[in-house]
DNA sequence: TGTATAAACCTGTATATACAGATAAATCAA
DNA sequence: TTGATTTATCTGTATATACAGGTTTATACA
Protein backbone atom coordinates (compact mmCIF):
# COMPACT_ATOMS: atom_id res chain seq x y z
CA UNK A 1 0.00 0.00 0.00
CA UNK A 2 0.89 3.61 -1.07
CA UNK A 3 -0.98 5.64 1.43
CA UNK A 4 -4.20 6.43 3.00
CA UNK A 5 -6.67 9.52 2.51
CA UNK A 6 -8.99 11.04 0.43
CA UNK A 7 -7.54 10.63 -3.16
CA UNK A 8 -8.56 7.14 -4.76
CA UNK A 9 -6.03 4.39 -4.63
CA UNK A 10 -5.20 4.27 -8.49
CA UNK A 11 -4.54 7.96 -8.34
CA UNK A 12 -1.99 7.50 -5.89
CA UNK A 13 -0.43 4.75 -8.26
CA UNK A 14 -1.08 6.84 -11.14
CA UNK A 15 1.09 9.12 -8.97
CA UNK A 16 3.55 6.61 -7.79
CA UNK A 17 4.70 5.74 -11.66
CA UNK A 18 4.69 9.37 -12.75
CA UNK A 19 6.69 10.21 -9.60
CA UNK A 20 9.19 7.63 -10.52
CA UNK A 21 9.29 8.31 -14.47
CA UNK A 22 10.34 12.00 -13.00
CA UNK A 23 13.02 10.96 -10.76
CA UNK A 24 14.55 8.44 -13.19
CA UNK A 25 13.79 5.04 -11.93
CA UNK A 26 12.25 4.67 -15.46
CA UNK A 27 14.18 5.92 -18.42
CA UNK A 28 12.32 6.85 -21.89
CA UNK A 29 11.49 3.71 -23.35
CA UNK A 30 12.05 0.88 -20.53
CA UNK A 31 10.00 -1.25 -19.28
CA UNK A 32 7.49 0.17 -16.02
CA UNK A 33 6.28 -2.48 -13.24
CA UNK A 34 3.65 -5.12 -14.87
CA UNK A 35 0.49 -5.24 -13.35
CA UNK A 36 1.00 -8.31 -11.34
CA UNK A 37 4.48 -6.41 -9.68
CA UNK A 38 2.56 -3.99 -8.93
CA UNK A 39 -0.38 -6.13 -7.34
CA UNK A 40 2.68 -7.49 -4.98
CA UNK A 41 4.66 -4.24 -4.10
CA UNK A 42 2.13 -2.25 -3.44
CA UNK A 43 -0.82 -4.83 -2.38
CA UNK A 44 -3.24 -3.71 -4.96
CA UNK A 45 -5.31 -5.59 -6.44
CA UNK A 46 -4.59 -6.07 -10.73
CA UNK A 47 -7.29 -4.10 -11.36
CA UNK A 48 -6.27 -0.91 -9.90
CA UNK A 49 -3.25 -1.35 -11.68
CA UNK A 50 -4.54 -1.90 -14.97
CA UNK A 51 -7.23 1.09 -14.25
CA UNK A 52 -3.65 3.53 -13.25
CA UNK A 53 -1.40 1.81 -16.65
CA UNK A 54 -4.26 2.42 -18.46
CA UNK A 55 -5.25 5.86 -18.24
CA UNK A 56 -1.80 6.80 -18.00
CA UNK A 57 -1.15 5.26 -21.57
CA UNK A 58 -4.21 7.39 -22.73
CA UNK A 59 -2.44 10.52 -21.58
CA UNK A 60 0.28 10.01 -23.62
CA UNK A 61 3.01 8.99 -20.42
CA UNK A 62 3.30 5.20 -21.48
CA UNK A 63 2.96 2.85 -24.41
CA UNK A 64 1.66 -0.91 -23.52
CA UNK A 65 2.21 -3.94 -25.28
CA UNK A 66 0.21 -7.28 -24.81
CA UNK A 67 2.09 -9.92 -24.39
CA UNK A 68 5.47 -8.00 -23.36
CA UNK A 69 4.92 -4.64 -20.91
CA UNK A 70 4.53 -1.13 -20.34
CA UNK A 71 6.40 1.26 -21.28
CA UNK A 72 7.62 4.83 -21.20
CA UNK A 73 7.02 7.08 -23.86
CA UNK A 74 8.73 9.39 -25.58
CA UNK A 75 6.34 12.53 -25.07
CA UNK A 76 8.75 14.99 -27.04
CA UNK A 77 8.61 12.61 -30.40
CA UNK A 78 4.90 13.77 -31.40
CA UNK A 79 4.50 16.86 -29.73
CA UNK A 80 2.72 17.87 -26.43
CA UNK A 81 -0.69 17.27 -26.49
CA UNK A 82 -3.00 21.23 -26.84
CA UNK A 83 -3.54 20.45 -23.08
CA UNK A 84 -3.73 23.17 -19.96
CA UNK A 85 -0.44 23.33 -18.88
CA UNK A 86 1.68 25.27 -15.87
CA UNK A 87 4.03 26.94 -18.16
CA UNK A 88 6.62 27.59 -14.68
CA UNK A 89 6.32 23.77 -14.10
CA UNK A 90 6.78 23.36 -18.22
CA UNK A 91 9.97 25.91 -17.66
CA UNK A 92 11.51 24.23 -14.95
CA UNK A 93 11.43 20.80 -16.20
CA UNK A 94 13.08 21.87 -19.01
CA UNK A 95 16.09 22.96 -16.77
CA UNK A 96 15.63 26.33 -17.26
CA UNK A 97 14.82 29.00 -14.87
CA UNK A 98 11.31 30.28 -13.96
CA UNK A 99 10.56 34.06 -12.78
CA UNK A 100 7.45 35.78 -13.23
CA UNK A 101 7.09 40.09 -13.24
CA UNK A 102 3.30 40.99 -12.44
CA UNK A 103 1.78 44.05 -14.12
CA UNK A 104 -1.24 44.76 -13.25
CA UNK A 105 -3.58 42.89 -10.60
CA UNK A 106 -6.54 45.01 -9.94
CA UNK A 107 -10.31 45.02 -9.95
CA UNK A 108 -11.90 46.49 -13.33
CA UNK A 109 -15.49 47.34 -14.61
CA UNK A 110 -16.09 44.67 -17.58
CA UNK A 111 -15.11 45.77 -20.89
CA UNK A 112 -18.39 44.33 -23.27
CA UNK A 113 -16.42 41.76 -24.86
CA UNK A 114 -15.40 40.27 -21.84
CA UNK A 115 -18.22 40.34 -20.05
CA UNK A 116 -19.90 38.69 -23.19
CA UNK A 117 -16.93 35.75 -22.52
CA UNK A 118 -17.88 35.23 -19.60
CA UNK A 119 -21.61 35.77 -19.94
CA UNK A 120 -22.02 38.88 -17.44
CA UNK A 121 -23.94 42.27 -17.74
CA UNK A 122 -21.78 44.96 -18.69
CA UNK A 123 -22.12 46.26 -15.69
CA UNK A 124 -20.33 43.52 -13.13
CA UNK A 125 -16.50 43.51 -12.05
CA UNK A 126 -13.82 41.72 -12.72
CA UNK A 127 -10.59 40.52 -11.33
CA UNK A 128 -7.84 41.44 -13.54
CA UNK A 129 -4.12 40.11 -13.90
CA UNK A 130 -1.10 41.03 -16.31
CA UNK A 131 2.36 38.83 -16.07
CA UNK A 132 4.94 38.66 -17.61
CA UNK A 133 6.53 34.55 -17.60
CA UNK A 134 10.50 34.84 -17.86
CA UNK A 135 12.46 31.99 -18.48
CA UNK A 136 16.13 32.67 -17.57
CA UNK A 137 15.02 36.01 -17.24
CA UNK A 138 14.11 36.08 -20.52
CA UNK A 139 10.66 37.06 -21.87
CA UNK A 140 8.82 33.93 -22.74
CA UNK A 141 5.14 34.69 -22.21
CA UNK A 142 2.73 37.43 -21.71
CA UNK A 143 -0.35 36.61 -20.01
CA UNK A 144 -3.27 38.93 -20.02
CA UNK A 145 -6.11 37.55 -17.43
CA UNK A 146 -9.74 38.22 -16.19
CA UNK A 147 -11.11 36.10 -13.61
CA UNK A 148 -14.65 35.44 -12.39
CA UNK A 149 -14.41 36.93 -8.55
CA UNK A 150 -17.17 34.40 -7.44
CA UNK A 151 -14.91 31.76 -8.39
CA UNK A 152 -11.66 33.54 -6.66
CA UNK A 153 -12.80 36.00 -4.17
CA UNK A 154 -9.47 36.16 -2.69
CA UNK A 155 -7.24 36.29 -6.42
CA UNK A 156 -6.41 40.21 -5.59
CA UNK A 157 -4.65 39.01 -2.77
CA UNK A 158 -1.94 36.72 -4.29
CA UNK A 159 1.41 36.99 -4.75
CA UNK A 160 1.73 36.08 -8.46
CA UNK A 161 5.86 35.93 -8.36
CA UNK A 162 5.44 32.82 -6.12
CA UNK A 163 2.40 31.20 -7.64
CA UNK A 164 1.50 31.04 -11.03
CA UNK A 165 -2.35 32.14 -11.33
CA UNK A 166 -2.72 28.70 -12.84
CA UNK A 167 -1.68 26.88 -9.74
CA UNK A 168 -3.33 29.09 -7.76
CA UNK A 169 -7.24 28.62 -9.54
CA UNK A 170 -6.30 24.38 -10.13
CA UNK A 171 -5.93 24.58 -6.23
CA UNK A 172 -9.41 26.80 -5.25
CA UNK A 173 -11.56 25.58 -8.27
CA UNK A 174 -11.80 22.35 -10.18
CA UNK A 175 -11.32 22.71 -14.12
CA UNK A 176 -13.78 21.26 -15.39
CA UNK A 177 -13.25 22.17 -19.33
CA UNK A 178 -11.17 24.23 -20.99
CA UNK A 179 -11.30 26.12 -24.28
CA UNK A 180 -8.66 27.26 -26.94
CA UNK A 181 -8.65 29.77 -29.99
CA UNK A 182 -5.44 30.26 -31.42
CA UNK A 183 -4.73 33.11 -33.70
CA UNK A 184 -2.14 34.96 -35.14
CA UNK A 185 -1.47 38.99 -34.74
CA UNK A 186 0.52 42.05 -34.75
CA UNK A 187 0.08 42.61 -30.55
CA UNK A 188 0.02 45.98 -29.20
CA UNK A 189 3.17 47.86 -28.82
CA UNK A 190 2.62 46.69 -24.73
CA UNK A 191 2.90 43.23 -25.62
CA UNK A 192 5.63 43.92 -27.90
CA UNK A 193 7.85 45.52 -25.40
CA UNK A 194 7.35 43.39 -22.41
CA UNK A 195 8.34 40.50 -24.81
CA UNK A 196 11.48 42.16 -26.52
CA UNK A 197 10.03 41.75 -29.70
CA UNK A 198 10.93 43.20 -32.94
CA UNK A 199 8.81 45.53 -34.81
CA UNK A 200 7.72 43.41 -37.27
CA UNK A 201 7.55 39.84 -35.37
CA UNK A 202 3.91 38.73 -35.14
CA UNK A 203 2.16 36.90 -32.09
CA UNK A 204 0.44 33.71 -31.46
CA UNK A 205 -2.14 34.07 -29.32
CA UNK A 206 -3.73 31.78 -27.49
CA UNK A 207 -7.36 32.83 -25.61
CA UNK A 208 -8.17 30.26 -23.35
CA UNK A 209 -11.72 30.14 -21.06
CA UNK A 210 -12.30 27.66 -18.62
CA UNK A 211 -15.34 26.45 -16.46
CA UNK A 212 -15.65 25.48 -13.21
CA UNK A 213 -19.19 24.29 -11.82
CA UNK A 214 -20.44 25.51 -14.56
CA UNK A 215 -19.72 29.09 -14.87
CA UNK A 216 -16.74 30.56 -16.32
CA UNK A 217 -14.02 30.81 -14.32
CA UNK A 218 -11.21 32.84 -16.54
CA UNK A 219 -10.42 33.93 -19.78
CA UNK A 220 -7.10 34.66 -20.62
CA UNK A 221 -5.15 35.77 -23.65
CA UNK A 222 -1.29 34.20 -23.50
CA UNK A 223 0.99 36.13 -25.92
CA UNK A 224 4.03 33.79 -27.42
CA UNK A 225 6.58 35.27 -29.81
CA UNK A 226 5.75 33.42 -33.42
CA UNK A 227 8.98 33.13 -34.01
CA UNK A 228 10.31 31.08 -30.91
CA UNK A 229 7.13 29.15 -30.20
CA UNK A 230 5.37 26.41 -31.85
CA UNK A 231 1.72 25.08 -30.49
CA UNK A 232 1.45 21.11 -30.15
CA UNK A 233 -2.06 19.17 -30.78
CA UNK A 234 -2.11 15.85 -31.43
CA UNK A 235 -5.17 13.77 -31.79
CA UNK A 236 -6.46 9.94 -32.57
CA UNK A 237 -9.20 9.29 -34.58
CA UNK B 1 -26.57 -8.87 -25.12
CA UNK B 2 -25.99 -6.34 -28.22
CA UNK B 3 -23.89 -9.12 -30.24
CA UNK B 4 -21.14 -11.74 -30.80
CA UNK B 5 -17.51 -10.81 -32.70
CA UNK B 6 -14.13 -9.26 -32.46
CA UNK B 7 -15.28 -5.97 -31.16
CA UNK B 8 -15.17 -5.61 -27.34
CA UNK B 9 -18.55 -5.52 -25.53
CA UNK B 10 -17.45 -2.43 -23.71
CA UNK B 11 -17.25 -0.93 -27.24
CA UNK B 12 -20.71 -2.31 -28.48
CA UNK B 13 -22.07 -0.77 -25.48
CA UNK B 14 -20.76 2.49 -26.43
CA UNK B 15 -22.18 2.04 -29.76
CA UNK B 16 -25.09 1.44 -28.71
CA UNK B 17 -25.46 4.45 -26.57
CA UNK B 18 -23.36 6.57 -29.44
CA UNK B 19 -26.13 5.48 -31.55
CA UNK B 20 -29.30 6.06 -29.39
CA UNK B 21 -27.81 9.87 -29.28
CA UNK B 22 -27.30 10.42 -33.10
CA UNK B 23 -31.38 8.45 -33.47
CA UNK B 24 -32.56 10.82 -31.30
CA UNK B 25 -33.55 8.63 -28.13
CA UNK B 26 -31.69 10.99 -25.85
CA UNK B 27 -31.43 14.84 -26.59
CA UNK B 28 -28.48 17.20 -26.03
CA UNK B 29 -29.18 16.98 -21.42
CA UNK B 30 -31.45 14.32 -20.94
CA UNK B 31 -30.31 11.08 -19.36
CA UNK B 32 -29.10 8.36 -20.27
CA UNK B 33 -29.78 4.86 -19.15
CA UNK B 34 -27.97 4.29 -15.58
CA UNK B 35 -25.31 1.81 -15.30
CA UNK B 36 -28.42 -0.81 -13.72
CA UNK B 37 -30.61 0.04 -16.15
CA UNK B 38 -28.04 -1.02 -18.72
CA UNK B 39 -26.87 -4.45 -16.69
CA UNK B 40 -31.00 -5.47 -17.24
CA UNK B 41 -31.25 -4.22 -20.66
CA UNK B 42 -27.95 -5.69 -22.02
CA UNK B 43 -27.41 -8.43 -19.62
CA UNK B 44 -24.13 -6.96 -18.84
CA UNK B 45 -22.16 -6.74 -15.74
CA UNK B 46 -22.16 -2.96 -14.21
CA UNK B 47 -18.11 -2.87 -14.68
CA UNK B 48 -19.00 -3.24 -18.47
CA UNK B 49 -21.20 -0.47 -18.54
CA UNK B 50 -19.39 1.22 -15.73
CA UNK B 51 -16.41 1.39 -18.55
CA UNK B 52 -18.43 2.26 -21.20
CA UNK B 53 -20.06 5.34 -19.48
CA UNK B 54 -16.86 6.33 -18.32
CA UNK B 55 -15.08 6.54 -21.52
CA UNK B 56 -17.66 8.18 -23.46
CA UNK B 57 -17.78 11.49 -20.65
CA UNK B 58 -14.11 11.58 -20.95
CA UNK B 59 -14.64 11.65 -24.98
CA UNK B 60 -16.93 14.81 -24.06
CA UNK B 61 -20.22 13.27 -25.30
CA UNK B 62 -21.74 12.32 -21.47
CA UNK B 63 -21.37 14.07 -18.35
CA UNK B 64 -21.86 12.23 -15.18
CA UNK B 65 -23.10 13.35 -11.68
CA UNK B 66 -22.83 10.79 -8.37
CA UNK B 67 -26.13 10.14 -7.25
CA UNK B 68 -28.08 11.54 -9.98
CA UNK B 69 -27.02 10.14 -13.42
CA UNK B 70 -25.79 10.13 -16.88
CA UNK B 71 -26.14 12.72 -19.27
CA UNK B 72 -25.73 13.58 -22.88
CA UNK B 73 -23.31 16.44 -23.44
CA UNK B 74 -23.86 19.61 -25.52
CA UNK B 75 -20.81 19.17 -27.62
CA UNK B 76 -21.47 22.71 -29.89
CA UNK B 77 -21.49 24.77 -27.06
CA UNK B 78 -18.01 25.56 -26.26
CA UNK B 79 -16.12 25.17 -29.68
CA UNK B 80 -15.02 22.39 -31.74
CA UNK B 81 -11.86 19.90 -30.85
CA UNK B 82 -8.71 20.16 -32.71
CA UNK B 83 -9.30 17.68 -35.03
CA UNK B 84 -8.66 17.23 -38.67
CA UNK B 85 -10.94 18.51 -40.27
CA UNK B 86 -12.04 18.08 -44.07
CA UNK B 87 -12.12 22.39 -45.49
CA UNK B 88 -13.98 21.83 -48.06
CA UNK B 89 -16.83 20.72 -46.26
CA UNK B 90 -16.22 23.28 -43.75
CA UNK B 91 -16.66 26.09 -46.06
CA UNK B 92 -19.59 24.51 -47.48
CA UNK B 93 -21.54 23.78 -44.15
CA UNK B 94 -20.99 27.42 -43.52
CA UNK B 95 -23.07 28.24 -46.86
CA UNK B 96 -20.17 29.32 -48.74
CA UNK B 97 -19.06 28.04 -51.98
CA UNK B 98 -15.56 26.07 -52.22
CA UNK B 99 -13.41 26.07 -55.13
CA UNK B 100 -9.70 25.21 -55.01
CA UNK B 101 -6.78 26.62 -57.57
CA UNK B 102 -4.04 23.87 -57.88
CA UNK B 103 -0.74 25.82 -58.44
CA UNK B 104 1.25 22.86 -58.42
CA UNK B 105 1.30 19.20 -58.69
CA UNK B 106 4.72 16.79 -59.18
CA UNK B 107 7.40 14.96 -57.66
CA UNK B 108 10.09 16.77 -56.08
CA UNK B 109 13.30 15.33 -54.56
CA UNK B 110 12.73 15.52 -50.69
CA UNK B 111 14.45 18.65 -48.95
CA UNK B 112 16.41 17.94 -46.01
CA UNK B 113 13.73 18.95 -43.34
CA UNK B 114 10.73 17.67 -44.82
CA UNK B 115 12.63 14.41 -45.40
CA UNK B 116 13.55 14.64 -41.94
CA UNK B 117 9.85 14.95 -41.33
CA UNK B 118 9.39 11.77 -43.28
CA UNK B 119 12.00 10.04 -41.85
CA UNK B 120 13.40 9.44 -45.34
CA UNK B 121 17.17 9.91 -46.69
CA UNK B 122 17.68 12.88 -48.20
CA UNK B 123 17.65 11.35 -51.63
CA UNK B 124 14.24 9.99 -51.89
CA UNK B 125 11.89 11.88 -54.21
CA UNK B 126 8.20 13.01 -52.65
CA UNK B 127 5.06 14.22 -54.05
CA UNK B 128 4.24 17.94 -53.70
CA UNK B 129 0.93 19.63 -54.12
CA UNK B 130 0.40 23.35 -53.82
CA UNK B 131 -3.32 24.72 -53.60
CA UNK B 132 -5.24 27.28 -52.64
CA UNK B 133 -8.48 27.18 -51.53
CA UNK B 134 -11.56 29.42 -51.74
CA UNK B 135 -14.40 30.50 -50.35
CA UNK B 136 -17.05 32.54 -52.59
CA UNK B 137 -13.79 33.07 -54.66
CA UNK B 138 -11.83 34.65 -51.72
CA UNK B 139 -8.65 32.79 -51.04
CA UNK B 140 -9.00 31.27 -47.64
CA UNK B 141 -5.99 28.77 -46.94
CA UNK B 142 -2.48 28.35 -48.78
CA UNK B 143 -2.33 24.27 -48.95
CA UNK B 144 1.69 23.28 -49.24
CA UNK B 145 2.11 19.34 -48.87
CA UNK B 146 4.38 16.57 -49.37
CA UNK B 147 2.31 13.18 -49.80
CA UNK B 148 4.64 9.81 -48.85
CA UNK B 149 4.44 8.13 -52.67
CA UNK B 150 3.98 4.38 -51.02
CA UNK B 151 1.19 5.89 -49.39
CA UNK B 152 -0.72 7.56 -52.38
CA UNK B 153 0.98 6.04 -55.80
CA UNK B 154 -1.40 7.75 -57.92
CA UNK B 155 -1.69 11.14 -55.89
CA UNK B 156 0.00 12.83 -59.07
CA UNK B 157 -3.18 11.75 -61.08
CA UNK B 158 -5.47 13.39 -59.16
CA UNK B 159 -7.34 16.25 -60.22
CA UNK B 160 -8.05 18.40 -56.58
CA UNK B 161 -10.10 21.05 -58.10
CA UNK B 162 -12.84 18.82 -57.57
CA UNK B 163 -11.62 16.41 -54.52
CA UNK B 164 -9.57 17.86 -51.89
CA UNK B 165 -6.41 15.81 -51.03
CA UNK B 166 -7.77 15.58 -47.62
CA UNK B 167 -10.52 13.43 -49.04
CA UNK B 168 -8.11 11.82 -51.33
CA UNK B 169 -6.06 10.49 -49.02
CA UNK B 170 -8.73 9.46 -46.00
CA UNK B 171 -10.16 7.29 -49.03
CA UNK B 172 -7.06 5.38 -50.00
CA UNK B 173 -5.62 5.22 -46.66
CA UNK B 174 -6.47 5.23 -42.72
CA UNK B 175 -5.69 7.98 -40.71
CA UNK B 176 -4.03 6.85 -37.39
CA UNK B 177 -2.97 9.69 -35.69
CA UNK B 178 -2.05 13.16 -36.27
CA UNK B 179 0.68 16.05 -35.26
CA UNK B 180 -0.11 19.02 -35.21
CA UNK B 181 2.05 22.48 -34.70
CA UNK B 182 0.40 26.05 -34.95
CA UNK B 183 3.09 29.07 -35.00
CA UNK B 184 2.56 32.61 -36.22
CA UNK B 185 5.00 33.96 -38.92
CA UNK B 186 5.17 36.32 -41.75
CA UNK B 187 4.19 34.37 -44.77
CA UNK B 188 6.31 34.42 -47.62
CA UNK B 189 5.62 36.67 -50.74
CA UNK B 190 4.70 33.44 -52.54
CA UNK B 191 2.07 32.89 -50.15
CA UNK B 192 1.32 36.06 -49.76
CA UNK B 193 -0.13 37.16 -53.04
CA UNK B 194 -1.94 33.98 -53.10
CA UNK B 195 -3.89 35.11 -50.16
CA UNK B 196 -4.12 38.73 -51.23
CA UNK B 197 -2.95 39.12 -47.68
CA UNK B 198 -1.47 43.08 -46.40
CA UNK B 199 2.08 43.61 -46.21
CA UNK B 200 2.11 43.60 -42.51
CA UNK B 201 -0.17 40.74 -41.80
CA UNK B 202 1.11 37.68 -40.05
CA UNK B 203 0.06 34.24 -40.77
CA UNK B 204 -1.30 31.22 -38.43
CA UNK B 205 0.54 28.21 -40.05
CA UNK B 206 -0.35 24.80 -39.02
CA UNK B 207 2.14 22.00 -40.03
CA UNK B 208 0.23 18.76 -39.83
CA UNK B 209 1.56 15.44 -39.75
CA UNK B 210 -0.03 12.21 -40.54
CA UNK B 211 0.42 9.14 -40.02
CA UNK B 212 -0.65 5.32 -41.71
CA UNK B 213 0.28 2.22 -41.21
CA UNK B 214 3.22 3.18 -38.78
CA UNK B 215 4.31 5.72 -41.88
CA UNK B 216 4.01 9.49 -42.56
CA UNK B 217 1.77 10.15 -44.80
CA UNK B 218 1.57 13.48 -45.37
CA UNK B 219 3.20 16.75 -43.81
CA UNK B 220 1.23 19.58 -44.83
CA UNK B 221 1.46 23.19 -44.42
CA UNK B 222 -1.80 25.47 -44.24
CA UNK B 223 -1.16 29.37 -44.25
CA UNK B 224 -4.08 31.16 -42.94
CA UNK B 225 -4.46 34.96 -42.63
CA UNK B 226 -4.27 35.58 -38.97
CA UNK B 227 -6.76 38.30 -38.62
CA UNK B 228 -9.32 36.00 -40.47
CA UNK B 229 -9.13 32.91 -38.64
CA UNK B 230 -9.15 31.31 -35.59
CA UNK B 231 -8.04 27.76 -34.41
CA UNK B 232 -9.80 26.25 -31.67
CA UNK B 233 -9.15 23.37 -29.16
CA UNK B 234 -11.18 21.87 -26.36
CA UNK B 235 -9.60 19.94 -23.60
CA UNK B 236 -11.19 17.90 -20.65
CA UNK B 237 -8.99 17.05 -17.55
C1' DT C 1 -47.10 22.55 8.06
C1' DG C 2 -42.46 22.10 8.58
C1' DT C 3 -38.65 19.27 9.57
C1' DA C 4 -35.91 15.46 10.45
C1' DT C 5 -35.25 10.71 8.97
C1' DA C 6 -35.25 6.90 6.12
C1' DA C 7 -35.31 4.72 1.75
C1' DA C 8 -34.14 4.28 -3.00
C1' DC C 9 -31.08 5.05 -6.58
C1' DC C 10 -26.98 6.69 -8.64
C1' DT C 11 -22.00 6.91 -9.53
C1' DG C 12 -17.13 6.02 -7.75
C1' DT C 13 -13.94 2.98 -6.21
C1' DA C 14 -11.73 -1.48 -4.99
C1' DT C 15 -11.15 -6.51 -4.90
C1' DA C 16 -11.02 -11.30 -6.51
C1' DT C 17 -11.35 -14.08 -10.27
C1' DA C 18 -11.36 -15.89 -14.93
C1' DC C 19 -10.24 -16.59 -19.62
C1' DA C 20 -8.48 -14.78 -24.13
C1' DG C 21 -4.82 -13.46 -26.98
C1' DA C 22 -0.20 -11.57 -27.94
C1' DT C 23 4.68 -11.99 -27.42
C1' DA C 24 9.19 -13.69 -26.30
C1' DA C 25 12.09 -17.05 -24.39
C1' DA C 26 13.09 -21.73 -23.55
C1' DT C 27 12.86 -26.35 -25.06
C1' DC C 28 12.69 -30.18 -28.02
C1' DA C 29 12.88 -32.66 -32.44
C1' DA C 30 14.51 -33.30 -37.13
C1' DT D 1 21.74 -25.75 -36.79
C1' DT D 2 17.28 -25.01 -37.98
C1' DG D 3 12.51 -25.13 -37.20
C1' DA D 4 8.50 -26.21 -34.62
C1' DT D 5 6.46 -26.38 -30.07
C1' DT D 6 5.83 -25.50 -25.50
C1' DT D 7 6.02 -22.47 -21.58
C1' DA D 8 6.00 -18.27 -19.05
C1' DT D 9 4.72 -13.61 -18.89
C1' DC D 10 1.93 -9.74 -19.84
C1' DT D 11 -1.98 -7.10 -21.29
C1' DG D 12 -7.13 -7.00 -22.58
C1' DT D 13 -11.54 -7.98 -21.41
C1' DA D 14 -15.52 -9.49 -18.59
C1' DT D 15 -18.01 -10.81 -14.38
C1' DA D 16 -19.56 -10.81 -9.57
C1' DT D 17 -19.34 -8.51 -5.49
C1' DA D 18 -18.83 -4.97 -2.00
C1' DC D 19 -18.89 -0.64 0.24
C1' DA D 20 -18.65 4.50 0.29
C1' DG D 21 -20.80 8.69 -0.59
C1' DG D 22 -23.83 11.98 -3.21
C1' DT D 23 -28.72 13.14 -4.45
C1' DT D 24 -33.54 12.84 -4.64
C1' DT D 25 -37.89 11.21 -3.05
C1' DA D 26 -40.82 9.37 0.27
C1' DT D 27 -42.11 8.87 5.02
C1' DA D 28 -42.71 9.64 9.84
C1' DC D 29 -42.84 12.72 13.51
C1' DA D 30 -43.52 16.95 16.10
Amino acid sequence: MIGAGATPLYQKVKDHILTGIAAGDFAVGERVPSENELVETLRISRMTANRALKELTGEGFLNRVAGVGTFVADRRAKGHPLSIRNIAEDIRSDGHRYSAEVITLQEEGAEAGIALSFGLKNADSLFHSVIVHLRDDTPHQYEDRFVNPAVAPDYLSQDFSQQTPYEYLTKIAPLQEAEHAVRAMMPPLSVRSRLNMAFDEPSLVIRRRTWTRGVVATVAHLYHPGSRFELFGSFKP
